[in-house]
DNA sequence: TACAAAGTGTATAATAGTGTATAATAAAAG
DNA sequence: CTTTTATTATACACTATTATACACTTTGTA
């Protein structure tokens, strides 16, 4: 199914799609109206206005608009796959809820290989600078529940999803930061607590 | 049932539950905004509001807080409480004063649990590695000044906090090493004494 | 006891940012 | 030219946040 697209929508597509990679939240209509070089923020409500209609954008409850489907994958890059890109992680939902997926990022399949699930977190903080991972940075998460000691893992803690090392004992979990900053501290768990996801690997952010 | 919220309104959750768990009430609205970052008091009365129309919070009589349930702790989502690592011991001042207290480390609740007084303590020497507890150790403590036999305790003696099994006899209370270490003899103790509070579970060498 | 200081919850008005809508204008097409 | 389309300037309602003020309680001190 060829969706057909004004110079216009695919600029402002590749606009929102960056956006949220650098930035981790979709532009507001008058962030768009200047990033496609529009005077009136009408201009650009009709771009996204065309895009929801042709099933790309949508709009959340709270406003926020979001990617449904990256337009690049199916017609250009064939060696990719669309991997969701996880925003805020909302209270008692599964982390692949629809609430909870900003939009879609092409993904080499080098690296999200078939047969696997895998997510895109931001990294927010520096509690994981001395693993590599800046603040910032997209983190390329394969979903499982199981870790061994010394993966990185991502868990849900206090409604936010924490990257850190893991580590298992004799009676408890205990989730160590990797940071040579000494305000970083390492949280203590029982067994029972589910693990998200093991990182993968780190896309840095290109911005900045 | 699941209750949406925001990222500040699980922010101020948290930080209700750990104000309660440490000073045993919850903080002023003024204490909450610094906390959330605001800048203005209404900021953080409307977010106690909503918690409160969330029936998450609750104003008592007095005008005082009450948190009324937090979020329930499934097994994907783990709640911690702040609980304060205790250092050195100074003397003849209360083990949760604020200089001997190093930093706060993130405890699940289930570990934790709310309504009791927790702290954690660096084990030193080995004296306790029969029980399991050696050099570097940590150890989380549950505050209370009535053990009974055959509990593990904190107690102070001579400035110093001790680690062992308690026995309490007819006349007396001795305080048993577990250690196979012909060095470490038994403390015997009359029994105006404190306890500071028993062991909860311990962490092994655990570098912060 | 009286007074002052500090801390409390609450309320008001102002500001900045948001999405959206209206009517006027400019450009393109018939 | 007229008509249609795209774009503009502008305004409106709404939300979040801010600075500030007011009345009240507690607390220590003279």
């Amino acid at each position: 199914m060829k969706i057909e697209l004004s110079q216009k929508q695919a600029d402002a597509i590749r606009y929102v799609r960056n956006w949220l990679m650098n930035k981790g939240k979709t532009p507001s209509v008058r962030e768009l109206m200047t990033a496609l070089g529009y005077k009136s923020p009408r201009s650009a409500a009709i771009i996204i206005e065309e895009l929801i209609r042709k099933g790309i954008l949508k709009k959340r409850s709270n406003g926020d608009l979001q990617l449904i489907k990256d337009i690049d994958a199916d017609s250009v890059h064939a060696r990719t796959v669309d991997i969701p890109l996880v925003g805020m992680v909302t209270c008692g939902v599964p982390i692949f809820a629809q609430e909870n997926i900003e939009g879609f990022i092409p993904v080499s399949v080098s690296l999200a290989k078939p047969g696997f699930k895998y997510f895109l977190l931001r990294a927010k903080g520096d509690s994981m600078n001395q693993a590599g991972i800046d603040e910032g940075d997209l983190i390329l998460v394969r979903q499982q529940s199981v870790a061994k000691n010394g993966d990185i893992v991502v868990a849900l803690i206090d409604n936010d999803a924490i990257v850190k090392e893991f580590q298992h004992h004799k009676n408890c979990v205990v989730l160590m930061p990797k940071s040579n900053n000494k305000k970083h501290k390492p949280i203590i768990l029982t067994e029972n607590f589910q693990v998200q996801g093991v990182v993968v690997t780190t896309i840095p952010n290109l911005e900045v």
